[in-house]
DNA sequence: ACCCCTATGGGACACTGCGTCCCATAGGAG
DNA sequence: CTCCTATGGGACGCAGTGTCCCATAGGGGT
C-alpha cells in the first residue's frame, strides 16, 4: 500500500497544506456570510486563486469541504479555577457569552442544522460537547459522569438566549443560571 | 390599485390555495430530509406534479419558498393548568420533549441556521419564542415582562440536550430543570 | 348554462455552474 | 541535478436555472 505514503505527504507537503488551509479558510468565510449552500468549488476558486481542478482533486465530494471547514473548531483553554465555585461559574459563562458574540458562532448554527441530516456532523457535535463538559468538570472538580445534566442546566440557557430568543445575554441571566444550578446541589 | 383584488384572490381562489399548499408541503419534506439547499423549483415540480412555470410565477425568488415553508409553524394549545406549579411545569416540559422528538423538529434547526444570515428569519424566530413565552406565562399566571430569563432557564436546557448534546432528555433532567427554576423563585 | 378572466401546463430558449478529463508547468525531496 | 507529484489552465458534455410565450383548464359572475 502506498496509501500511507500518500497520507504522509498530505501532512507534510507544504503545497498541500497551503491549499487545504486556504480553501477551508475561504469555506468558513462563505458559510458564515452566505450559508453552506454558497460553498462551491467555483466560488472557492475565485476567492483563493486556487484552480478548480485542484479543489476537485483534493475533495472529490465538494460536500466534504463544508464538513471539514466547520469541524476544526478549537476550544480555548480554561482559566485557572479560584476555588470559589459560584465566581468560577460566572466567569466561565461570561467567557462563553463573549464567545457567542464572535462572528464565527454562525458556524455552530450550521453544525446544528447539518447534524439533523448528517450523522458525521451529529457525532462531531457530540464530541465537541463532551470535550467542553470534561473541561468544565475538571475546572469545577466535579465528577464527569454526573455532569451531563449540569451542562444542560448551565450552558443551555445561554444557547437558548443566543440562538432561539436571539436576545442579549445579560449579567442578570448569568447570575440567575448559576444560582439555579447551585441550588440543585444543595 | 388592483393589488388588493390580487391578494384577495390569493386567499380565496382554490387553485392558488391548492398550489401553495402542495408546494410548501413538499418544500418542508425536502428541508427535513435533505436540507434547504435541496429545495429547488425543479425538485418541487417533480414531487408535486405542478409545473415549473407555476412555481416561478408564484415565487419569483425561489428562496422565499424555504422561508414560507419553515415559517408557518403552529404552536399547539396549552393544557389547562392545575395550579400546582411544579407539576404543571413538568407536564409542560414532557410535552416539549415529545415535540422535540417529532420529525419536523429539523425545521427548527434550519430556522436557527438561517436566522444567522437572514434578518426576516431572525425576526420570525423571535416572534415564535415570544408567543411561547406568553403562552407559558399565562399558564403559570406569571407576569410576562419578567419571564424572559425564566424561559431561558426552563426551555434552554432541553434545547441544549436536543440540539447540542444530542442526547436523550430524561425524566431526571426535566425534574432537575424544574426544581432549579423553582429554587430561583424562593 | 353561459362567458370572461386568470391560473396552470408545456414547451422553448440562453445561460450558468457542475463534474471530469488531459496535458503542460512549477515546486519539493532526495 | 533529477525524479516525482501538486497545481494550473484549459476543454468538454451535462444538468439545472430563470424567462418567455402560447394553449388550455377551471372559477366566478351574469
Amino acid at each position: 500500500m502506498d496509501n500511507e505514503a500518500q497520507e504522509q505527504r498530505e501532512d507534510t507537503d507544504p503545497r498541500i497544506i497551503l491549499t487545504r488551509h486556504r480553501v477551508l479558510d475561504a469555506a468558513r468565510r462563505l458559510v458564515i456570510d452566505e450559508g453552506q449552500e454558497a460553498v462551491t468549488p467555483t466560488r472557492l476558486a475565485e476567492m483563493t486563486g486556487i484552480s478548480r481542478s485542484t479543489i476537485y482533486r483534493r475533495w472529490p465530494d465538494p460536500d466534504d469541504i463544508v464538513f471539514e471547514a466547520i469541524a476544526d473548531d478549537t476550544d480555548r483553554p480554561p482559566f485557572a479555577p479560584s476555588g470559589d465555585t459560584r465566581q468560577d461559574l460566572i466567569r466561565y459563562l461570561e467567557a462563553l457569552r463573549e464567545g457567542l458574540q464572535a462572528f464565527h458562532t454562525a458556524l455552530l448554527a450550521t453544525r446544528i442544522d447539518r447534524a439533523e441530516r448528517d450523522p458525521e456532523t451529529a457525532q462531531m457535535l457530540r464530541t465537541v460537547t463532551e470535550n467542553r463538559r470534561d473541561l468544565m468538570a475538571d475546572m469545577l472538580q466535579h465528577p464527569r459522569d454526573k455532569f451531563d445534566a449540569a451542562q444542560a442546566l448551565i450552558v443551555g440557557p445561554l444557547m437558548y438566549q443566543r440562538f432561539l430568543a436571539r436576545e442579549e445575554i445579560t449579567d442578570e441571566l448569568i447570575e440567575l443560571v448559576v444560582d439555579a444550578y447551585l441550588a440543585t446541589r444543595a
